[in-house]
DNA sequence: AATTAAATTGTAATCATTACAAATTAGTGT
DNA sequence: ACACTAATTTGTAATGATTACAATTTAATT
């Protein structure tokens, strides 16, 4: 994904085109390693050294706000970004620390009545087909 | 549910029955309102002004390793608990914060072929019933 | 009652995230 | 191209949940 289909994106969401914020949301876009704040940040700083760390937090927010990037809340400790906005369920294997995507199906997934559902996730865990061999 | 009862069920788990660790198992089960713990630490020095929050940290951890607690990751900040171990879904509400359960039969979310899944959640978030009227 | 390993306590450290204010910049209009 | 303004970026400091650790206490056993 290149630096003009991002501007157009960012555009139709009303979103300023900085330099920054089109370098997180390539980034994210390219790697679908589920990064947190801090991976994001040390990536950034390795092509643009005076990148700040508060800047990777407020980029990823507005990218979550906008709807252009999934927060995944599967770590205790960190949150983690996914540009891949269709819906699929997040798997974590506890022995590498790695996170797997997994097909599901949104009509597998039961609600309850009288709510309004904005947003769901399904997070597994265990260990992942490469720890276990 | 009474000490006693609580009691028996430490022994068989092999967890040493002390009345902290009590005190913070019975909290949860009596109240499912899938509290943090900061919460459970303020009841409990409610009744005993010498509980340290350590010690509710310690506990927490313990009753989640001999699978009496499920950790609830449903917040960005914070880990909630629920003494409920049965499978369902959380649904928090954005507005009032409140966590509510929804039933979510397991067979109805998919996993991954050759990986072994230990743990499954389902989170949702939005409005809540009570939030909406 | 004595023993021992585990649990509790309090304090200090860690670490992700947020708050804030000053400097910079993207986008708009002239 | 230039000026303007609101949004963004930056760096530093604060926040807040959780963990580390060492000393004290205690549950369970002999």
């Amino acid at each position: 994904m290149n630096t003009q289909q991002i501007s157009e994106i960012f555009k139709s969401k009303g979103l300023k085109r900085t330099p920054q914020r089109i370098a997180v949301y390539k980034f994210l876009k390219e790697n679908p390693i589920h990064p947190d704040a801090l991976t994001v940040y040390e990536k950034m700083v390795e092509s643009n050294p005076s990148f700040s760390k508060t800047t990777v937090y407020n980029c990823l927010q507005t990218l979550c706000d906008c709807g252009l990037l999934i927060p995944v809340n599967i770590d205790k400790d960190k949150i983690r970004f996914d540009a891949d906005t269709s819906f699929h369920g997040h798997f974590k294997c506890t022995k590498c620390g790695d996170i797997y995507d997994f097909q599901c199906t949104e009509s597998n997934v039961c609600g309850i009545e009288g709510f309004e559902t904005l947003q769901k996730d399904v997070y597994y865990s265990g260990i992942c087909k490469r720890c276990k061999e």
